[in-house]
DNA sequence: CGCAACTAATTCACGAGTAAAACACCTGCT
DNA sequence: AGCAGGTGTTTTACTCGTGAATTAGTTGCG
């Protein structure tokens, strides 16, 4: 797996905003989104825009989830691919080869190689060579490692509550389970589909 | 750009070691965040996991999306950022500045100089500059550029339309709409939450 | 054994994005 | 008029990620 990412920030999404005339400064209150799908109906009235409402608005929401997240991992002086690669080694709760990361991730070999690097030297993960076969390494969180995911996922997850305190709570069970069918498709259909 | 990732194939154990292969052919069938939450609250499972399901799916969709989305463009020879930049152009229908284009599209002002200059050099966009305020230029499409996005747009929306189809048309509805709503509340409160 | 084919991990060269500085120009105030 | 301070755009220096090559090691097979 390789790209994706990001953009990062990746690159984002869709598009936003509109420019001069908005028509209607009252109504229903419309995201930046809504804006720009207004915009190109205006211009192709008999195009189907249906798919910028969904595809739209999950890259604009990633993006600004994306700049809201980073607050309490930069404070731990970690970037989100920094700590994804640890979480991984956390959650998985055993060693992980490289290769194993870049799947866990799904970031490239050259990016996992590059984070264990500069993970290693900060005292956050270490590695040990297999005894086998001497091409493959383990990598493992130290106890500081350890220590400091344990101690960033509670406010990571504190912060993403408030983040997403807007929608009420049957609302964020809906869109959980809405992206979860969505991504179970994505998942299982995008390898296939060959442009 | 990725909150959250998953495991490929792997049950959602928390054990370690092991790969207990995929055991529920039938089953609700997971995505792979679903796999990473479930691995997190075996850890930890005080933890209110909640948000993950949310952001980390949105990550992840974002990421396999835009995965996804980039053949269209690239045979056109367009990375995303770029086609967002002349779809700026294209649905307001008159000329933008450089800075009302960085406020389009959501990225910085050198990033939009760079594309810029490559898409002057490609004959997609044409600048003008201000006669009042020299400081500013303003940048319209050529009209290869307008040919190009309104031959692009309908092959784009029509891969999408495919991308999405997993998901039933009320489904795709109810998900635009939550979307929707989660954008608001981001768009008007992110610059307010000063972490 | 010895060699081809394969795999794991790393290195390399490059493209793209960013923040901050630089530059060019305008505006308001005295 | 003249200049302090502001704004629009570009440049600079840097980081980070990627794909393609590279290195190192293993395995299968004649």
């Amino acid at each position: 797996m390789t790209s994706m990412n990001g953009r990062p920030a990746d690159g984002n999404g869709a598009s936003p905003d509109v420019a001069r005339d908005d028509p209607s400064p009252s109504a229903p209150r419309h995201d930046t989104v809504a804006a720009v799908v207004g915009q190109w109906q205006a211009v192709h009235p008999d195009l189907d825009t249906g798919p910028m409402e969904i595809i739209g608005r999950i890259n604009r929401c990633a993006a600004l989830l994306q700049q809201a997240e980073d607050a309490p991992l930069r404070r731990a002086g970690l970037s989100r691919p920094e700590f994804d690669l640890l979480g991984a080694l956390r959650r998985t709760g055993h060693e992980l080869t490289p290769s194993e990361l870049t799947r866990e991730t799904f970031s490239s070999g050259a990016a996992v190689t590059k984070r264990l690097k500069q993970l290693t030297e900060r005292g956050l993960v270490e590695r040990r060579g297999d005894t086998r076969d001497r091409r493959v390494a383990h990598v493992r969180l130290t106890d500081t490692g350890r220590e400091l995911v344990d101690a960033i996922l509670p406010e990571q997850l504190a912060y993403e509550t408030t983040v997403l305190a807007g929608l009420d709570t049957p609302g964020q069970g809906e869109l959980a389970t809405l992206l979860g069918e969505l991504l179970v498709q994505l998942e299982g259909r995008l390898g296939v589909l060959r442009v």
